[in-house]
DNA sequence: GGTGTCTCCGTTTTT
DNA sequence: CGGAGACACC
């Protein structure tokens, strides 16, 4: 028998081994389900004696499926799975994308299996390219994205436009010409996986999910393409957890796929995480509040304050954090929480400045790095010989190609497609080579991304005289490093490899540059309510809880945001604390406390705003104010002033890695480099 | 092509 | 409330 089994608990046992056809496990927050999840994957290997490249395992994350195979690794026992057996484990979006290169004929769909994917960053200028090549008008340019996904949604954004302009064309356009490039955007990723996927014989005997409440429609329509008549699935997820349905995911698709498959349900209903006054108070914004159940004891109430501002919360929770350090607490156990990114800055200034050591969650991607977003169209451009977009974008980035413009780029590229090979640059041969090369090559050779390097002549765009060049160099090499690992144990030639690794770089761009919070660094973790999903802290401030935010001012009565709220609240082991501002910032925000917290039975609360209450409220007042005027003196003090021969003094409000921030008087906030800025620093 | 008025939107973010 | 951008008018 599969021993790890003993050590669960009755309901997580009884899901490991049941064996429906389509289960459907319904998991309270911090019930344990990733543990669930990897011993249902060794139980079936070990005990069911399914092979794994049976299985198909998909997440939503990079971070989740990077965990769950970590898991199952170090759990093991017997030590006889290697990380390359997990062949079909991943996000819907890299499993979509290794089955279309693999084994779906993409090429029905006007694509060839050299296709490369289309981040963001590719779209913008392709975008741009499309409306001047079909002459197309297009307003709101800025905000094409989100109405082209509304006008699928049958919805325009901008109601209805005194004259029409041409989105509907434009959107056709937009796929007529990934074709063209031979390019997929992640939607079409997933999109035409599902349609190959139907008649195709890719039909893994398992198929299990995480964190089912995310899942969209067109996902589940991949799901079903992996299926067949005897397919089992295995689908774990949360509907209390659905804070994303803006991305297409919603509590009526666990209904929709209940019904579908005739699913059967089960319950993981016991909470190893909070305390039972933290979980009470969960239970507030349950449906089945029955269904979560606690283990631990009563703990500490809820702390609910009022602050003055988003200033005074981020003084207050200065002091606060040093006497929970004192007390032996840990940076890494607490965390603060707030509704949007804008409202991080408070707090990372004023940590800064006491020497409290943060990480805030933000999104960052390669496009940050100039020289990665370079090298990387190089690459996009190598591998699939019809993405035009990147080779322009090589041809005519001024700081590290060739700075040609518009016009000499296309003319050069039609020159190409004539073959008249005259006075074409270096770097164009190199990119059309780039395969023969690649197939000179052996596939086990060493130091390839010196190689790589070599080839292209990198030195030659990254100016060895610019002060970045040292820089630059380490960049790309670290890059191309990290990159090649990660196809490293694939038996396939060279040319596969760096094309899959460039695929990587779209689709795990954020991981490879290691942007994202660490958890086991020793700092407090400033994220929004939105990422702390998935996580848990001893210690959690929920911060700017006013009416107005929480709910958000435009979805006051959307039931997601009370999902989100739970979410925060429920990220909490030992301590919580909730706080508002009297007087908030934000236009949408009231200065009342958050209409959530009257959910929560009042017992479980201790409120420093009703003994603020039973002062007069004049005085009252008065305290807040020369308490702000005190505090607001101080964030003055501790800034640097700076002098700029124009805008005059000024104050540096925040440093940017490259950049400082300094608002001036009458001229506002204006952003300089580090290495180049006009500003004569005073104290 | 420049300038004034009026309307609409605003958040969360992964791949 | 503030910014972006379309539209109107010169």
């Amino acid at each position: 028998m599969y021993k790890a089994v003993e050590f669960l608990n009755s309901y997580q046992r009884e899901a490991v081994i049941n064996n429906e056809k389509v289960l459907l496990l319904n998991s309270c927050v911090g019930s344990g389900k990733t543990t669930v999840l990897v011993h249902k994957v060794l139980y079936l290997y070990h005990e069911k004696k399914i092979p794994l490249k049976d299985m198909v395992v998909l997440t939503f994350t990079n971070k989740a499926a990077q965990e769950i195979k970590a898991r199952i690794l170090e759990s093991d026992a017997v030590g006889e799975i290697k990380e390359e057996d997990l062949l079909f484990f991943g996000t819907f979006h890299s499993v979509a994308r290794q089955l279309l290169s693999t084994c779906l004929p993409v090429e029905d769909l006007g694509y060839t299996k050299e296709f490369t994917i289309l981040d963001q960053n590719d779209a913008e200028s392709l975008f741009d390219r499309i409306i001047n090549k079909y002459r197309l008008n297009i307003k709101y340019r800025k905000k094409l994205e989100k109405r082209m996904e509304e006008y699928k949604n049958g919805v325009s954004l901008y109601g209805v436009m005194k004259y029409e302009d041409e989105i509907e064309k434009f959107i056709e356009c937009f796929s007529e010409e990934k074709k063209l490039l031979n390019v997929m955007d992640f939607g079409d990723l997933i999109k035409n996986a599902s349609i190959l996927l139907k008649n195709a014989d890719f039909k893994p005997s398992w198929i299990i999910i995480d964190e089912f409440q995310d899942t969209d429609m067109d996902q589940l329509e991949m799901i079903d393409g992996l299926m067949d008549k005897n397919t089992h699935v295995f689908a774990v997820g949360d509907p209390n957890q659905v804070i994303y349905t803006w991305r297409g995911s919603s509590q009526s698709l666990f209904n929709t796929f209940k019904e579908r498959y005739n699913a059967k349900e089960m319950t993981l209903p016991i909470n190893y995480r909070s305390t039972a006054t933290i979980l009470e108070a969960a239970r507030a914004f349950i449906n089945m509040p029955h269904s979560l159940e606690g283990v631990r004891g009563k703990g500490a109430s809820i702390i609910v304050k009022r602050h003055y501002n988003s200033f005074n919360e981020a003084m207050y929770l200065v002091d606060t954090i040093k006497k929970l350090i004192a007390d032996g607490i840990k940076y890494k156990d607490i965390a603060v929480f707030y509704r949007m990114q804008k409202q991080s800055q408070v707090f990372e200034d004023v940590f800064k400045n006491h020497g409290i050591p943060y990480e805030v969650s933000l999104r960052k991607n390669i496009k940050d790095i100039p020289v990665l977003n370079w090298f990387i169209k190089l690459l996009k451009a190598s591998v699939n010989s019809r993405d035009v977009d990147s080779l322009y974008y090589v041809l005519k980035d001024e700081k590290y190609g060739l700075g040609l413009t518009a016009k000499k780029a296309s003319a050069l590229y039609e020159s190409i497609k004539k073959e008249e090979f005259n006075d074409i640059p270096e770097i164009v041969l190199k990119i059309m080579e780039f395969k023969t090369w690649c197939e000179n090559n052996k596939p086990e050779t060493t130091d390839l991304e010196c190689h790589l390097y070599e080839y292209f002549d990198i030195d030659n765009y990254i100016s060895p005289t610019s002060i970045y060049y040292d820089e630059d160099k380490i960049l790309i090499l670290n890059f191309l490093k990290e990159l090649i690992d990660v196809s490293f144990h694939e038996n396939t030639t060279i040319f596969e490899r760096i094309r899959k690794a460039v695929d990587y770089s779209s689709l795990y761009g954020k991981s490879i540059i290691k942007e994202s919070i660490d958890k086991d660094n020793d700092s407090i973790k400033l994220m929004t309510l939105h990422a702390s999903k998935g996580l848990e802290f001893k210690y959690v401030f929920i911060t700017g809880a006013n009416y107005g935010i929480m709910p958000l001012g435009t979805r006051l009565m959307d039931e997601e945001e009370k999902r989100l709220f739970f979410v925060g609240i429920t990220r909490a082991m030992d301590y919580l604390e909730i706080s508002y501002h009297a007087n908030p910032e934000d236009y949408r925000a009231l200065p009342i406390v958050s209409p959530y917290l009257k959910m929560i039975p009042e017992q479980l609360i201790e409120s420093q705003e009703l003994k603020g209450r039973a002062h007069a409220l004049s005085g009252l007042r008065k305290e807040i104010k020369s308490n702000m005027d005190k505090n607001s003196a101080e964030y003055i003090k501790m800034q640097k002033k700076a002098l700029h021969p124009k805008y005059g003094t000024g104050y540096i409000i925040s440093e940017e890695g490259e950049n400082f921030v300094v608002e001036f008087d009458g001229y506002g906030k204006k952003t300089f480099s580090k290495s180049f800025c006009p500003l004569k620093f005073l104290d």
